[in-house]
DNA sequence: TCTATTTTGTAATGATCGATATGGAAATTG
DNA sequence: CAATTTCCATATCGATCATTACAAAATAGA
């Protein structure tokens, strides 16, 4: 995958001339941030590179494009914050479980988080794709749709282990979660507080088992 | 209000100069389907005046400004779309009956409705004032806030006939129907056809009762 | 018909967009 | 040291952005 593995052999694959004067990471991190508060097209190169701390040739040797640093931002993005949103979803041991921590740390990431992130989620908010770049639109658009899919496998499991009836209609209900964690990222951007939506995610449990 | 009162005296206050070619009506019309599909940002005058059928002149006589011309689209929007949406919830008698009626309707115009329009909702999914344009992102955040009021308003009546148990949680729970409804706009935007976002309201409203 | 008035289409404005070319300074390897 | 490579700043590219001169065209009242 990588031209060289720095930890184990950082002598071999050395570039010879002058080293990046920016740590790539950091400024793949600002690049993140500059897109996940202002979206795709209204952030500039100018934007990105004085957020950066970077000039321009420098970002276009380091990224290539515009694009290819959106996608590799939505990339970073994913890799980053997944696990505080999911994390406790995989291992929690009943479905209800599951949903209920699904929806209680996205109310904590969606509201600033850890650090002090952009508010709403950069997939869930994302409108790239319905201006022209089409291959972008098609990353957020398997980006969204992997919350539904990780629902209904849940959901599932939990019909076949019992947990819920036979009858359940999993693929409504999981439809019902997305659309209350999508709506979620909504009412974040418009500065609803953390105490707000973890609200609202008990609340939507509180029925649980009402529709099955 | 007007200059004129073209139904009763068409003939007083017409126009000394050339006529207007276009229907300023039909053009607002399709820049309000335009902004409604693209977004204010990437949606360049250029699109504005083919899909108006007119120049940019006449765009600018007839309504000043780019960001002029979105205020009146969503104006426009509103007035023509809104008791698609909230006619129902009115005049319902319950605030049960209101609430579904709401979400049930919702999924009907946010899939297209009696119209092909674009799928979601205009308000709910603008992302302007993000880049600069305050005042437009006041008036879209001033517009979802309504969302949030009508419900606490139609919930708070609830209690008061003692639909509703005195000990509700009004916020919390107009926050939860909101979160809902703006969620079926994104996955409206995505695809969700009209019989899931359907399935989705009425999931939503099964459990009705169940966190009051 | 004549003139005043308003809209029209064409074309141009300066600004900014994403993306590159240039060029000298800096830093690392051999 | 020399060679190499990347750095950054600046300047520039064509394209597109929102906006507007400009003059022809079309209608009203005179």
């Amino acid at each position: 995958m990588q031209k060289s593995d720095s930890t184990l052999d950082n002598r071999a694959a050395r570039p010879r001339g002058r080293p990046r004067a920016f740590d790539r990471a950091r400024a793949l991190a600002a690049a993140t941030r500059l897109f996940w508060a202002k979206g795709y097209e209204a952030t500039s190169i100018a934007d990105l590179t004085e957020a950066m701390g970077i000039g321009a040739p420098s970002l276009y040797a380091a990224f290539g494009a515009k694009d290819a640093l959106y996608a590799e931002a939505l990339r970073y993005y994913e890799a980053t914050y997944e696990h505080l949103v999911w994390g406790r979803f995989r291992t929690a041991s009943t479905a209800r479980d599951a949903v209920t921590a699904y929806l209680l740390d996205s109310a904590a990431v969606l509201t600033g988080g850890p650090d002090d992130h952009p508010l709403g989620c950069m997939v869930t908010l994302s409108a790239v794709g319905s201006e022209g770049h089409a291959e972008l639109g098609e990353m957020v658009r398997k980006a969204r749709a992997v919350t539904l899919q990780r629902l209904e496998a849940c959901l599932s499991a939990a019909v076949a282990t019992g947990e819920l009836p036979a009858s359940t209609d999993v693929h409504g209900q999981a439809r019902l979660i997305q659309a209350i964690q999508a709506g979620m990222s909504i009412l974040a951007r418009d500065g609803a507080s953390r105490d707000e939506l973890e609200a609202v995610a008990r609340r939507a449990v509180a029925g649980w088992g009402a529709g099955f």
